[in-house]
DNA sequence: GTTGAGCGTT
């Protein structure tokens, strides 16, 4: 079984990971949502990252959710870059 | 408002 990192970008700042989640899990098994926020001021990046278990779904999430709305904001979603 | 964290034994 692949995982797969996901990013989402422009999120709405009301986004938060739970919600996030739930979006992905439509699509797929979800190990790990996150959205990311300013650690100094608690406040939104607007954007954040999924985990999939598996890849299959990860990928049919991506084409489904890219360019769809959240909290009234067309996300954009793509494979995730490694951390570094 | 676009590619993560941790706040401290990780």
């Amino acid at each position: 079984m692949k995982t797969m990192n996901i990013y989402i970008g422009n999120l709405s700042y009301d986004v938060s990971s739970e919600q996030l989640k739930e979006v992905f899990e439509a699509y797929g098994t979800v190990s790990s949502a996150k959205v990311i926020t300013d650690r100094n001021s608690g406040r939104s990046k607007g954007f954040g990252f999924v985990e999939m278990d598996n890849k299959a779904e990860a990928e049919a999430a991506i084409e489904q959710l890219d360019g769809a709305e959240i909290d009234g904001r067309p996300v954009k979603v793509n494979e995730a870059k490694p951390r570094n």
